[in-house]
DNA sequence: ATGATTTTTTAACATTTGTAAAATGTTGCC
DNA sequence: GGCAACATTTTACAAATGTTAAAAAATCAT
């Protein structure tokens, strides 16, 4: 399970070495379609990466929630204050599907960024590519209009909109669910 | 003047043998108000620190120019694509006053992420830092409206608001330049 | 399958924000 | 000072999106 991580993108940096140091403390496991793996207002312990499913992050406001981030099998997924500030998050995390998840506990990932050079590059990297994918999002906002938001979203992701509640997509792009449900009438 | 530097909470976390090895490649320059100093559609080749003076990102669409971010001294300023990816970036950042910056050459850079963990970490606390920053400005957009965000923009940016032209902020905002000026008529 | 629950769409109307253009204010330069 | 260039505000109107409520469609559990 753990093993077929070894060849992809996200650890394609690391040494045979390295990569055993940090997958030794790997943990796989499995939880049902609406679980909240991470919650807000909480310091959350473990670094996931999703193998196999669908997730969302969201926040809650007075008379609304908020979907700011999906992920599918790949992704990286963690609380952003409790990873960085080691402080309580902003965000909750619900999975959308059956998944399966290999969880590091953030205790052990500090450790080897202090110990192992490779792996300190290898979480360098992760954030920066959360980074520049979440900033071109804030820029796209600013020069597309919802519409066009939203097909290039069903381009891109066609397997979250087959599978995600149209109402969490809606808020994603910024929009109502009435909105967006104009926008596909319009298209069809 | 790169000294200077040292005391900063941005190099607080080095020890005085790894900060000698990275302010070993500073070099200190200045620049007069209206230089660009990252240019969309190249790769950039310097990392930078704002020590003193006002930046702005912006990228430049068909009929608009839309500024997404501001920098006060202590800001780190790069092209995000040139950075992270090497590929020519979408940014241009420009000095709004006369301005005193820190480089680093990308390539000497990456060598000591690779050769020196306490670097390889900063550079990780760095990302890391401009991630949540980021992703906070998303959510924020979610949830408040342009009035509240103009608010809390100028309460917490007093100088930016002083110094700064209104046509800048609102865009920043996501508002247009008349509605930014509807919000400040309502309050006075 | 059937009924209950939830999601999505549609409708009518209100509100916000955008657009374009003119008026006013500001800045810098000769 | 006074002119030119640029920035900001104001106005009138247009377009986009939000709100609320209800209908239609889809999904789920028994």
């Amino acid at each position: 399970m753990i093993e077929q991580l070894r060849d992809t993108l996200l650890f394609s940096g690391l040494s045979d070495d390295s990569w055993l140091e940090l997958s030794h403390y790997m943990a796989c496991v499995q939880y049902p379609k609406g679980t909240t793996i991470i919650h807000a207002d909480k310091v959350e312990p473990y670094f996931y990466i999703l193998q196999s499913g669908i997730a969302r992050a969201y926040s809650d406001g007075e008379n609304q929630q908020i979907t700011f981030w999906f992920g599918e099998s790949g992704a990286v997924l963690f609380s952003f204050n409790s990873y960085i500030n080691n402080s309580p998050g902003y965000e909750n995390i619900e999975l959308l599907t059956n998944s399966t998840l290999i969880r590091i506990k953030l205790t052990n990932l500090f450790l080897l960024y202090k110990q192992n050079i490779e792996i300190a590059n290898w979480g360098r990297k992760i954030a920066e590519l959360e980074l520049i994918a979440t900033e071109r999002r804030l820029i796209d906002r600013a020069f597309k209009g919802a519409a066009a938001r939203y097909h290039e979203f069903a381009a891109q992701s066609p397997e979250l909109i087959k599978r995600v509640a149209l109402k969490h997509i809606a808020s994603y792009l910024g929009v109502t669910q009435v909105t967006l449900s104009r926008i596909r009438a319009a298209h069809q």
